[in-house]
DNA sequence: CCAAGTTGTCTATGATAGTAGACAACTTCA
DNA sequence: TGAAGTTGTCTACTATCATAGACAACTTGG
């Protein structure tokens, strides 16, 4: 690999070793406590400059992926949150189940009016007045998901509020006397992090997220709450159940 | 933005802001067919210099996804692929729905032995003997995944003989008797595209790739095949029914 | 036709990425 | 204890990234 092979695709030589590092910890072809091969053998496997090898490990040492001991050899340190995607699928559950604390937190909570797009989804018509909540998601003191989540404004007035002191959305829903929902279609695509939520899921520029956008139904199909959810992708994998 | 703000990302500023750009598309805050705004405008926005909105604007252009007009401006081009995660998945099915021509092309064929995880995932021992195929779908001319399928060798013999012939798992099953058959538990990340798969699916080094781990089994759960599968990301999105 | 707005091309400059080599500091194991 | 192998730090050089300004070529709408 060179500079010249890369083609100019924009990103740094140093961040390829570092993806295919933090892929082969993924694949589980370097399990959590295995010593990584030394810098110099990275070196060789990419055919990059031992120094682009450091800086890689660097940046993944800086987000605790791996921890290097001089003399000895560089550590693997994490591991991802298994997100199942049922349809009865509630963030506490499951960072509970990973034996992790869930926590939320409210960013901003506006006035909104909606586009067709979300009209359509959510029954409403063109123009409807909207509560656009944006909150984040953790598990332990890890950011998980950033969500832009939007409400009839009419059915559920004040759920800004209700929201932030709640910091949860079953917990909001039950306030306004909904007891039990259930995810609709949902679409899942990957992306690139933007500036914005980069700073909010403590996340380096340029780091591959989960986009998901789902609506959530009442138990007789009437559409309640539309969600797009951003996930840093290193910390969590979701499973489809058949 | 400049580059101090980047915090040192490993990825170039105008992939930054075709990143940016390109979500802008998949949101459909920019449809086929738009114009984007001028060059100056799009500067402001991102804070960058014009010089690095041509750069970022070239790169999209080269990957097809929008079109420059000199004394005009510059317009969308592309559309997702909405792939349907249902448990009776086929990709030819897909794609013909999407009114275009299904591919699929054999990369290659191998023998290899059962890992301890491929074997539990299988319903078979540590090192059984497996036939590993490598293969690419692509839709029209262009590439959607490529995957690594795991069979047991013994179950599928000459497996991959058969795959090169048929370009279709489907088809490849019904040729030992298999006439029907389910999708199982999934798991679905994403990741940064490695070196030899960014030459395969034809996409820049650095670019992101939903990641599917999948097993198929026969009408009575008994595991048939087992599936590592990445998707460009760019082109496909997952639709999940409830 | 003309003015405003668009993309295309050129030159120039400072900051950063990547390569290269040498050596220090430390750990492990025989 | 000593040799081999590891990570940490320093200097130096080249290519690329990003910015900046100016102007050409072209399209659109009045």
């Amino acid at each position: 690999m060179s500079m010249q092979d890369t083609a100019s695709s924009g990103v740094a030589l140093w961040r390829l070793v570092a993806d295919g590092i933090e892929r082969g910890i993924a694949d589980g072809r370097f399990a959590a406590g295995d010593k990584l091969p030394g810098e110099m053998e990275i070196a060789e496997t990419y055919r990059v400059n031992r120094h682009t090898v450091r800086r890689a490990l660097a940046a993944l040492a800086e987000r605790g992926i791996v921890r290097a001991e001089r003399g000895s050899g560089t550590y693997v340190e994490a591991q991802k949150l298994a997100y199942p995607l049922r349809s009865r699928t509630r963030f506490s559950e499951i960072v509970g189940a990973d034996g992790r604390e869930p926590h939320g937190r409210l960013i901003e909570a506006s006035e909104d009016v909606a586009t067709r797009e979300l009209a359509k989804e959510l029954g409403l018509k063109t123009g409807a007045p909207l509560v656009r909540i944006e909150a984040i998601r953790l598990a332990d003191r890890t950011p998980i998901c950033v969500s832009t989540t939007w409400l009839s404004a009419e059915l559920f007035p004040g759920a800004g509020e209700v929201f932030a002191a709640t910091r949860s959305m079953t917990k909001l829903l039950e306030h306004y006397g909904v007891r039990d929902y259930r995810r609709g279609a949902t679409r899942i695509t990957a992306g690139i992090v933007d500036a914005t939520d980069a700073a909010r899921l403590d996340l380096p520029l340029g780091r591959p997220i989960l986009v998901v956008d789902a609506t959530d139904h009442d138990l007789v199909g009437k559409p309640l709450v539309t969600k797009h959810s951003r996930f840093a992708a290193e910390r969590v994998e979701f499973l489809v159940e058949p």
